[in-house]
DNA sequence: TGTCCGGCTGTAACCGCTTTCAATGGGGGC
DNA sequence: GCCCCCATTGAAAGCGGTTACAGCCGGACA
């Protein structure tokens, strides 16, 4: 191998779209509306620029793109943590979407973790650096959302309605109907909530819990707020409120967790405390988790990624022919009886 | 409220570098160096040009920044599944240093999901999309190793070494011995694994696995092959996994899970085939998973947000230094001893 | 056969910032 | 007091696309 033949063909620098042009014969203007299938461009032309397009391994600049275009392509999920089953669960399912569609899909934690950050102040500012937003689990000010607004960002929500803005979720107090009727159906009367936060007036949990008692209601049941206990939707305030419960004099015969993680504290808890499920009690939750076919917990399913896949797709279509999404449906939940519920001894 | 006044308050349009250089009667490009904090401008000019683009609530529009200046200031971040719980934490973490170094964090699946899909075909290929890209529980292959090299963005690793490419990841083969070593301490000698995948070659569990059999020699213990069960790393496979070691004529008296969710797995099943954790056998995982405190889980901690930020750090400092990472010792591990270890009873 | 129309193309003006290079001016050294 | 040097600043050339606008040309229509 001779000294000339070593390395030296370090592959051509980048193609730009006007080295595309002269390859094909045509002008850059050609260029651009044939790669991006516009039309008005003859058949012929077309296939001969992205011929050429293709030999030279021609990629069409993004940052280029967008300052001429005014589009960055991209789109922003702002989540309160990234890590949080929710979250991630939602942001899995927008990045599909939005990979498919030709998206970047840039994620931001904007939660109690991160204090001082917002989506407005310094120079890392949301600012025209993404066509739309997709919230996720967040209460968004009317302030932010008019300066949002004012950017012409396409804004959606994800798990969290807000007045004027799109969003997509599920019916949270179908939910909680849902859950405390199987329970009902089942002969339970005393019937615990293992519920939200008790100071945030936070919505999901709030819905689900009027759901709740609506099924209750429906059934002649009298709710009884002694057997709510708070929690934080974390598998520890699950297991601390069992134990709550079970110290009360009447516990209840059932249990309805507003999240799975929680009710994985229940049973945790529960065989600490020597009870078995369902025969000392019942226990339902909400989400479906990976784990909850694994412990045979009864919940109420709803399918998260696609939530983001569907919040993502109602985003891309705005963008795209501008269609403003009217108010949709919430999207479709359902029991899934396992080994957690049965029949209360007692009951007919 | 007559006609005229209604709502033509309409903000008046994006303050551009021009305006700002016209307000702080000074030249575009003394604004552009002001306001990135340049050296070379007088200390009376900066604060006059800061306070104009304050008025003007100017904020430099990042289209136009990459296109001119070459760089993104954005990093990616690939990962198989965006909502498993170790890419899930990675991503946290670098998205929280990434923020706060006014990156953006682009994030990508890339999985066994998603087939046709890779970073390097089609429009919307990572072509100077990206300053930098941190690869997640990856294999790359060398080529695209090469590609990337070519197009001279960062490349980083976690939790997953490759030649040539920095990384940031814990000691494997540590772990398998501290786990194992702990066993041994308690009395143990007949120790189950729960192992990685039998028919692909991932180097994290195989490390871990020499590093079982390592600790088990040291003892003068000779690992029995018969006694390990492959695993895919869910709670489902963890609960499979007992049931196929108690099956066993000789069941282990203490198994170590390469993972807390496969652990997860083994004290459910344990639980329903009548077994009692640490009485009738030991357990110890590896991550810490926020589930483990509260089963008690004896595990061998990691923190993964830790690794993410530390590989953004990495990232952002070669990025504005052009610092190249030595390689870089390990992050660290440690054993936290909960509820499902106890010594071996027939032992000293 | 002369217009008119519509489909294709090309020209060129941006998009808004970064950066090179040259110009300017004041202070220190001699 | 003069000259040189360095700290500041500005003018202008990109960065690599997109798109409004105008020109060209052949067929349909009268």
């Amino acid at each position: 191998m001779t000294e000339s033949s070593q390395q030296h063909h370090h592959r051509r620098a980048r193609a730009t779209i006007e080295d595309v042009a002269t390859a094909a014969g045509v002008s850059v203007a050609t260029v651009s509306r044939a790669l991006r299938n516009l039309p008005n461009v003859a058949d012929s032309t077309r296939s001969r620029v992205q011929e050429a397009a293709e030999r030279l391994e021609y990629r069409a600049d993004p940052a280029a793109s967008r300052l001429a275009a005014g589009r960055s392509r991209s789109v922003a999920v702002v989540v309160p943590l990234l890590n949080g089953w929710y979250s991630s669960h939602v942001v899995a399912g927008v990045e599909a979407v939005c990979a498919e569609s030709g998206y970047d899909t840039i994620v931001v934690g904007l939660g109690p973790g991160t204090p001082g950050r917002d989506l407005f102040s310094g120079t890392e500012a949301i600012h025209r650096r993404v066509d739309a937003i997709i919230f996720v689990d967040m209460r968004v000010s009317e302030e932010d959302l008019r300066l949002l607004e004012e950017q012409s960002l396409v804004v959606m929500s994800v798990g969290h309605e807000m007045p004027n803005v799109p969003s997509v979720g599920i019916d949270d107090v179908a939910v909680g109907r849902i859950a405390v009727q199987h329970l009902i159906d089942l002969g339970h009367r005393r019937i615990g909530l293992i519920n939200g936060p008790e100071d945030m007036p936070f919505v999901v949990p709030h819905h689900r819990q009027i759901g709740f008692e609506d099924g209750m209601r429906a059934a002649g049941l009298e709710p009884d707020p002694s057997l709510y206990v708070p929690g934080n939707f974390t598998i520890q305030d699950g297991a601390d409120a069992l134990r709550v419960m079970m110290a009360r004099k009447e516990p209840p015969t059932a249990i309805f967790a507003l999240s799975d993680e929680m009710a994985f504290g229940v049973i945790l808890a529960a065989h600490e405390l020597g009870f078995r499920i369902p025969e000392h009690f019942s226990l339902v939750g909400v989400d479906d988790h990976e784990f909850s076919p694994v412990v045979g917990l009864t919940t109420v399913h709803q399918d998260v990624a696609e939530h983001g896949a569907r919040a993502a797709r109602l985003v891309v279509r705005q963008l795209t022919d501008g269609e403003e999404p009217g108010p949709s449906e919430p999207a479709p939940v359902r029991l899934i009886v396992r080994d957690t519920t049965a029949a209360q001894p007692g009951s007919a």
